[in-house]
DNA sequence: TCTGGGGTCCTAGGACCC
DNA sequence: TCTGGGGTCCTAGGACCC
């Protein structure tokens, strides 16, 4: 949204809203679409009008403008405090150091040089573990800008947060903190560990340590757990299907995607999996089905993968099911210099020829050529 | 009529092995 | 009729995140 009006400064008091893929739902609203009473994840269909009437400025969202922005304001980050975690494509956690007056000096700086180079509005908020800072960047928006979340101040906060707005904590999990009289991070952290282990089990037991100040989720963390982890492609179609050919088709289509991805990151998967899911909404919700293999040998030929992805799908295929979104997942990488050792299985040096031709003939002439 | 797409992590149960 | 216990791997599913 901030990216949209950055090339668009009229759009500055105007309500401005992204949509999804196929304009499906809302995704980023602005303060005054948001005051509008708009929710995240709306179906556009029942917004349109009033959209319309408040004379909204409306997207479709651009990730490539995204990504864009995303690495202009990482780049600038990195230049005021060396490392940073990006933990999203609108989020980066860093570490500061020095007395309270001193960061939040720090924290003031860090935001207005991001908006100044960038162009973007941000919201940096600080504490000592990367829960409590989320909360904090959240109060920041709401506020100055920048927040700083420790100790009393910390403490003080606690009973007035509900449980869900703390990161990590979603619908299921706040419900069945209410069915235990649990509403506030206070409530939370007046409970006993065993209570917590007992209810919670590990998450409960990190989260509790997270929200007392000990530092759980370690900067850097993410970063020295290697590479992704794993690569997906899914996408929901227009009209629902029961036809094993159409999702034969969308798995192709899908497979071609995520192997063309393994090869631009010289890695090949161990393991797939395919997904063929129902309507969220409606009685079908329980009739998706879900298979996954793993290879002898790793793998990123989209010959190999398609005949694994066709299989499994008629292993998970249920007829007269009508289907809304079909996808790929592949994963447990190895690096693609790294030799085989099965001798069954193995791919030749003209496989991985004709694969990377495949590749350059799409970038060429548009995706799916090949 | 119309409700996104791309990720991570945890847990439970069955298969299999010794 | 009796027929262990413990470990690991695999698969499926749930919950959460942006």
């Amino acid at each position: 949204m901030s990216c949209e009006r950055l090339f668009r400064p009229d759009l500055r008091t105007v309500p401005t809203i992204v949509l999804s893929g196929n304009d499906g739902c809302a995704v980023a609203r602005s303060k005054e679409i948001k005051e509008m009473g708009i929710p995240m994840g709306v179906p556009y269909f029942k917004i349109k009008e009033e959209l319309e009437n408040a004379g909204a400025a409306v997207f479709s969202s651009n990730f490539a403008l995204y990504r864009d922005i995303s690495s202009r304001v990482m780049r600038t980050l990195r230049e005021e405090v060396g490392y940073v975690e990006q933990y999203s494509v609108d989020e980066a956690f860093f570490g500061l150091d020095g007395e309270p007056d001193v960061i939040s000096e720090a924290l003031l700086r860090i935001k207005r040089t991001v908006e100044t180079q960038v162009g973007v509005p941000v919201s940096v908020g600080a504490a000592k573990t990367k829960t409590i800072a989320k909360y904090a960047s959240e109060v920041g928006k709401k506020t100055t800008g920048t927040s700083l979340m420790m100790g009393s101040h910390w403490l003080s906060e606690q009973a007035h947060i509900e449980v869900q707005t703390i990161w990590g904590i979603g619908s299921r999990t706040s419900q069945k903190m209410r069915e235990h009289g649990i509403y506030t991070v206070a409530d939370f952290l007046a409970c006993d560990q065993a209570r917590i282990d007992q209810l919670f089990g590990i998450s409960g037991l990190r989260l509790r340590d997270e929200l007392s100040e000990k530092s759980v989720h370690k900067l850097g963390s993410r970063e020295s757990a290697d590479v992704q982890k794993s690569i997906m492609s899914t996408r929901s179609f227009a009209k629902t299907t029961t036809q094993l050919p159409v999702l034969e088709d969308a798995l192709a289509y899908h497979v071609g995607h995520v192997a063309e991805e393994m090869r631009e990151l010289s890695v090949k998967a161990r393991w797939l999996s395919i997904l063929i899911g129902t309507s969220r909404h409606g009685d079908w919700l329980l009739r998706g089905g879900r298979a996954e293999t793993l290879f002898l040998s790793p793998t990123s030929d989209t010959r190999t993968l398609m005949r694994e992805a066709v299989r499994l799908l008629h292993t998970v295929y249920e007829e007269g099911v009508p289907y809304k979104k079909a996808g790929v997942v592949v994963g447990n990488f190895v690096d693609e210099s790294v030799e085989q050792a099965n001798l069954f299985e193995q791919e030749t040096e003209s496989d991985g020829q004709l694969m990377n031709t495949v590749d350059v003939i799409n970038r060429r002439f548009g995706n799916e050529t090949i």
